[in-house]
DNA sequence: GTGAAAGCGCTAACAA
DNA sequence: TTGTTAGCGCTTTCAC
């Protein structure tokens, strides 16, 4: 690390302006001058309001958004709460909050939990210190009991992605299940018999669906589920290889895989290439989250999209509608309510299809 | 979207408790209460710190972090905007952000800016107003000026991964015009003769660098620089492969290209998917970022590594410093730092190289 | 060791 | 239409 370059310098600053410097520059009251900014400019005078707009504008004065909300008892802030922002799949979930959350008055923090319980419960305490005015959740790896006692300590709380086994707070996920089935029955259609799962880990509620749904759906066709076919792993890119080359060292190889995830699946990819394993002729893999990575010409995973970007909308505008009747209704009661979204197969080349070069996903930014 | 379940309900909360209200159960004073949470347990004795403990502990007490910050004049944030989320570049820098401010008082605010000054003139304000103690800048299409002005108004602010063409804020990033030149080295060194650029914006300054680099590069080598081989874009992968397109229509097509970032570069390699064209016979592609999509099996995207994480890491101890300095010496004079990091070639095939199949990157999460 | 009192910057009745 | 007066919940002298 090379240090270079010094130039000028920081300017002595004064300190910021307040509602009062203004009230004075102005000539009226600090009641005023707050009017002027609560959108109500109908109450003061086109005088006084240019008057004020001025001194504004002189001052270069900004609202103390900190003194506003302790005043206002609330923040226009939400949290979030994602396992890791390297995973491709919270992005486009933000992205998702963003697109509704965007246009409001709101703003995001966010925070990472790393899939941890601990650090989940010391991140969603600290938002609520800060006030936010609501929380979503897209990583609940804690206990129902937790996250339900959140949710009755007044925090308004949605949870996105991921579900808890009894739904006691407001939610908004695909159905995990049906997914699984997807994926298995259209490896099924490809003749396979001897189909593995990766599985997520099973403290968490969507990835025990998706096993479910790989076993109903292996039942119903009949086909015997072997217990060695099914390796539960963290749900990293490099606990997902970990865990195929568990599976290609079986005496007897499964032909295809169900991976519970994408990141785990590139992981398989990745590891098949390292042995020279084929895909998909070797072993056809099925992934499910459906980010864009997957989607880029040397990938070409088929997978279950678990339509982050609608479920980060859906609950985004959930919770807007919660905060909003939580504030006008008073503390009234709320049964909570769980939006189900229908996932989608996304069929390219992983799985054994011939399928054409369609053009990959989005990777926007510098 | 389906609405399925409803269950229990929400219990009518009682409101937070204050610290007033700790103060009556413990029999002491608010400013006892305060001083027992200010760190300074050494002032209250032991019998009165046992009962405001269970006090606190009774009434579940969580201080009110706005209204410690109006009263502080802190509010231990600090914000961070960056261009895109969906650009894989950009997790990495917050990891490396959180990496150093995780471990302390600190909670992320975070903006994206879709790579537009408005917006992200608007997010800086917001954050203003919401008392941030500093900001890390990783998006900066703002002028100079407005930048500068940012850092005079008193705000610690700090860029990283771009510069401005003049040093006037604390900045970390990497040798963008020695990066280019370690990519179009490595082309020339394999014999490549007629080679692109596809370049990012320019009015974004390292995306001028790069180019800059490429130019002087080629110069250097007594190859003749033609105009028609350099081609600006947008930054998204989308963007790269319309101005793949341009190149491959060329009558006289270039045998390898350098890519201003990665995600262009995968942009680049769907393009050519699309069009037959082999990676690297047809057409040699170096990128530069080095996100770890670039790492997957079927990519092996030859790029510049722009050590993303580490330059996080450096900007957050930056203006983790800047900010104490502040805070104690007053408002004293600085002189803005820049430090600049060490690019890397990362030689994977896209190059032409036959590089082995290494390991992909990270892609954590579920 | 502990408490009383005066803010931090803003909003929200209620008067005027 | 504008100003007065209390707070919002916490910290921080400065006495006791």
């Amino acid at each position: 690390m090379t240090i270079i370059s010094v130039r000028n310098r920081f300017p002595t600053s004064r300190p910021r302006a307040t509602i009062a410097d203004v009230a004075a520059a102005a000539g009226v009251s600090k009641a005023t001058v707050s009017k002027f900014f609560g959108g109500k400019e109908y109450y003061v005078a086109a005088g006084t309001r240019q008057r004020i707009a001025d001194a504004v504008r002189e001052l270069d004065f900004q609202p103390n958004a900190i003194a506003q909300g302790l005043s206002r008892q609330r923040s226009d802030t939400i949290g979030v709460v994602v396992a890791s922002v390297a995973n491709p799949f919270y992005p486009e979930l933000i992205a998702g909050i963003e697109d509704v959350i965007g246009a409001s008055e709101y703003t995001l923090l966010l925070g990472s939990s790393d899939g941890q319980a601990g650090r989940e419960a010391r991140i969603v305490r600290s938002m609520m210190q800060r006030q936010v005015d609501g929380v979503i959740m897209a990583s609940v790896t804690m206990q129902d009991g937790e996250v339900a006692r959140l949710a009755e300590s007044g925090l308004s709380v949605v949870l996105a992605s991921r579900n808890l086994s009894r739904s006691l707070v407001d939610t908004v996920m695909v159905d995990n299940v049906g997914g699984a089935r997807m994926a298995v029955a259209h490896l099924l259609e490809h003749g396979h018999r001897r189909i593995a799962h990766i599985s997520g880990p099973q403290d968490v509620v969507p990835f025990r669906s998706r096993l479910t749904g790989f076993v109903e759906e292996l039942r119903d066709h009949g086909v015997a589920v072997d217990a060695d076919l099914i390796v539960p792993s963290l749900t990293t890119a490099a606990a997902g290889a970990v865990a195929a080359e568990r599976l290609l060292d079986l005496p007897e190889r499964p032909t295809a895989v169900f991976v519970a995830n994408d990141s785990m699946a590139l992981g398989v990819l990745e590891a098949c290439a390292r042995r020279g394993v084929r895909i998909p002729e070797d072993l056809a893999v099925v992934g499910f989250d459906g980010i864009w990575v997957g989607g880029l010409p040397g990938v070409r995973l088929t997978t279950v999209d678990s339509k982050a970007r609608e479920v980060g909308r859906s609950a985004a505008h959930l919770l807007a509608a919660r905060i909003d009747a939580r504030r006008s209704a008073g503390a009234g009661e709320t049964s909570p309510e769980t939006r189900v979204l229908r996932p989608e197969l996304v069929v390219r080349r992983s799985c054994g299809c011939g399928a054409p070069d369609a053009p990959a996903g989005s990777g926007a930014g510098p």
